[in-house]
DNA sequence: TTGAAAGCGATACCAG
DNA sequence: CTGGTATCGCTTTCAA
C-alpha cells in the first residue's frame, strides 16, 4: 500500500494538507487559484485519498452491510439486486454476506457487529437476536429489516396471511373446492415465518369460504424445488387428489408443476397451481403467482436504511400485494364427479 | 460510533494498550496471567476493536472487491456464490459491485481503486483496461480475473472456442446436418467474447464435418431469453428450418424452447436445443447443455486471489467442459425427407 | 514480558 | 482563505 498521500500532494502544490483536503471535500472556502493548484498536483501524481484514513477521521466507512440467507435463491437475489441499485446511486458499497447455515448466521451478525466496518446493516429475512441487537445498537449501526418484521426495528414487509388467503380467494373464484397447501417445514433453525403465515391466511379464507381443509393436503417440506416435486408426487397419486394446490413459494410450484408432469395430471386442466412470490422463475414456467415487488423492496429498504443514516427517523413499510394469472390455474374440471 | 476503545480495555486490565493489542493478535509474548486479565476487561467491556483503525494501522482490509456484470444473470450468481464461500472461509468480506451498464463498469473499478476499500479483485467477465489496470497495481491490488483470460492477469476461464466445437459435435453426432446458431451481438460496450468463441468452435466444427453454415442460421442478438424467442420465432416461421440449434447460453436455449412450444414444432423430435453454461434453469427445462462448473469456478478464483494475497505467485487455469445430456436433444426425424 | 510512543492517512478545529 | 496540529483507534518498533 504505497499510494500516494494528501501530504505529498500538499507539498506539490506548495500548500497545507488541510487545504488539499478541503479542495477533496469540495469546501467553498478555497481561491481558486489554490483550488487549481492542487488539483493539478492531484492529476500530475494520480492521488486517491485512502477511504481507511478517510473512515477512520470521519468515523463513516460508506458501506453497509447486506446479510442475505441463501443468496442464490432467486427471491433474494432480485431484492439484492435493488438494494445494490440503490446503494449505488447513493455513493456507498455493499458488503455481503450469505448465509446458508444457522451458523454463519451468528457469524454474519457477528463479523458486521465488528465496529468500522459498515455504516448500517440491511437484513433479509433474519433477524437479529436481542443480544446480537444490543450490540449492533452499541456501535451505533442503524438496522433495517427485509422481509421481517420487528418490534424495535424498522422494516418493509409483505402482509403474508394476507397474501395466503388472496392466493386461496383466487383458487375459491375459480371454483376450486378441493385444495391443497404445501410450504415449509414451520420449524426451522432461522426462524423463517413467511410460510407459516401464508398458511394461515391461506386456511383461513378457505374456512370462511366452508370449504374444508384436509390435514393431509397440508404439506410441509423443507424449502426447495425436489423435496416439493416428491411431496406433491405422493400428493397425486393418492386416490383422493386435488384440484388445486397453493404453495408458498414459486420454487416449490414450479416442483408441483414438475410432478404433475411426470404423473401426467394436466395443468391446469386437471391440476391448478398457484405459487408465491413472482420471480423470473414463475414467468418462465408460465405460472400463476401472488407477486410482490421484489426489487422494488430491495431497494426502497436501501432507501430507508440510508435515511436512517442521514439521521432521518424511519417508518416501517408494507408493500403490496397483487396476483399475477398466468397458465397455472383455472376452472376446476371436475373429474370426479363425470 | 461511541464503542469502547482498546484504550479504555487497557485501562480496566490495568495494562498498555499495546499488551492488549498483543492480546488480541494471540501474540506468545504475552503472560497467561496478563492475557486473562486482559480477556476479562474484553469481556466486560464487550470490546469489539475497529476494523477501520485496524486496517488503516495495517494497511490489509480483509476485504474483496467482486465486479459482477449482469448480476442477476444466474451463471453471475453461481460463480458469486462459490467466491462467497470461499471468501467467508478465510475471513474476508466480499464487496460486491453490480454493473448493469457500461458507465458502471469504469465506475466500479474506480470506487475499487481507491486505495484502503480492498485488498484485492475479482472481476467476472470483465477486464480492466490498461489506464485502469496501471492504477490499480499502483495500489497494489491484486487482481483476479474469473470467465476472462489477460495478457499480464491471472485469470480462470474456460475454453469457449472447444466448448462451441463440443456442442456442435454432439449435435453432429446424432445425425443432425441443418444446424443453426444463436448467440449474442458480438460488438457489445463491455467487451464479452465468450458467445463469439463458442460460435468460431461451433462453426469449425461444422466445416470440419463438412455440414454447410449457412449465414442465415447464424444468429446475434441482445443477451436475454425474449431476444433469443424473438429470433428463433422467426427462424422456425421459414420454410427452410434448422432440425438443431446451439444457443450459446441456456438462458437463450430457453427462448429458443418457448419459440419452438408457441409454433408447435416439437423438441426435441422436430428440434433440438443445446444451451451453454448448466445453470439451475437448465436442469428445471430439462435442457441438454455444455456445462461449465460455475461455483466451483467462482471459489477457485477466490483461493487463487487469496493466495496471490499472501504473496504467492499464481497460475491461470483453465476449467472442464462437459456436454450434459438432458431431453432437448435427439436424432433428428427428417421431416424433409419424408 | 511489557509500557511508551511513533506511525497509518485522512479530517477538522484553531489561529492568524 | 490558509497552515499547523490534534485526533480517530489500532499495530508495531524500541527500550526497559
Amino acid at each position: 500500500m504505497r499510494g500516494t498521500t494528501i501530504a505529498e500532494v500538499a507539498a506539490e502544490a506548495g500548500v497545507g494538507v488541510g487545504t488539499v483536503s478541503r479542495v477533496l471535500n469540495g469546501s467553498p472556502s478555497v481561491s481558486e487559484d489554490t483550488r487549481r493548484r492542487v488539483l493539478a498536483a492531484i492529476a500530475t501524481l494520480d492521488y486517491q485519498p485512502s477511504a481507511t484514513a478517510r473512515a477512520l477521521s470521519t468515523g463513516r466507512t460508506h458501506a453497509v452491510g447486506v446479510i442475505a440467507p441463501f443468496f442464490t435463491h432467486s427471491s433474494v437475489i432480485e431484492r439484492v439486486r435493488g438494494i445494490s441499485r440503490a446503494l449505488a446511486g447513493a455513493g456507498y458499497q455493499l458488503i455481503l454476506l450469505d448465509v446458508e447455515r444457522p451458523e454463519q448466521r451468528a457469524e454474519a451478525f457477528r463479523s458486521l457487529g465488528v465496529r468500522g466496518r459498515i455504516d448500517g446493516l440491511l437484513s433479509i429475512s433474519l433477524a437479529p437476536t436481542d443480544r446480537e441487537l444490543r450490540r449492533l445498537q452499541q456501535t451505533g449501526v442503524p438496522i433495517v429489516l427485509i422481509d421481517r418484521a420487528h418490534d424495535s426495528l424498522p422494516s418493509i414487509t409483505i402482509d403474508d396471511v394476507e397474501g395466503g388467503r388472496m392466493a386461496a380467494e383466487h383458487l375459491l373464484d375459480l371454483g376450486h373446492r378441493r385444495i391443497a397447501f404445501l410450504g415449509d417445514e414451520e420449524e426451522n433453525r432461522f426462524g423463517f415465518d413467511s410460510s407459516a403465515h401464508r398458511r394461515e391466511g391461506f386456511v383461513a379464507a378457505l374456512d370462511a369460504a366452508g370449504v374444508p381443509v384436509l390435514p393431509e393436503w397440508i404439506l410441509r417440506r423443507p424449502h426447495g424445488r425436489d423435496a416439493a416435486r416428491d411431496a406433491a408426487t405422493g400428493m397425486l397419486a393418492g386416490t383422493e387428489r386435488p384440484t388445486a394446490v397453493f404453495a408458498s413459494s414459486d420454487v416449490q410450484a414450479i416442483g408441483v408443476l414438475e410432478a404433475a408432469q411426470a404423473a401426467q395430471v394436466t395443468v391446469p386442466e386437471e391440476l391448478s397451481v398457484i405459487g408465491f412470490d413472482n420471480v423470473e422463475a414463475a414467468e418462465l414456467t408460465g405460472l400463476t403467482t401472488v407477486a410482490q415487488p421484489l426489487e422494488e423492496i430491495g431497494a426502497l429498504g436501501a432507501d430507508m436504511l440510508l435515511r436512517a443514516l442521514s439521521g432521518e427517523a424511519v417508518e416501517s413499510r408494507r408493500m403490496p400485494l397483487a396476483v399475477v394469472e398466468r397458465a397455472s390455474t383455472a376452472p376446476p374440471v371436475l373429474a370426479g364427479r363425470r
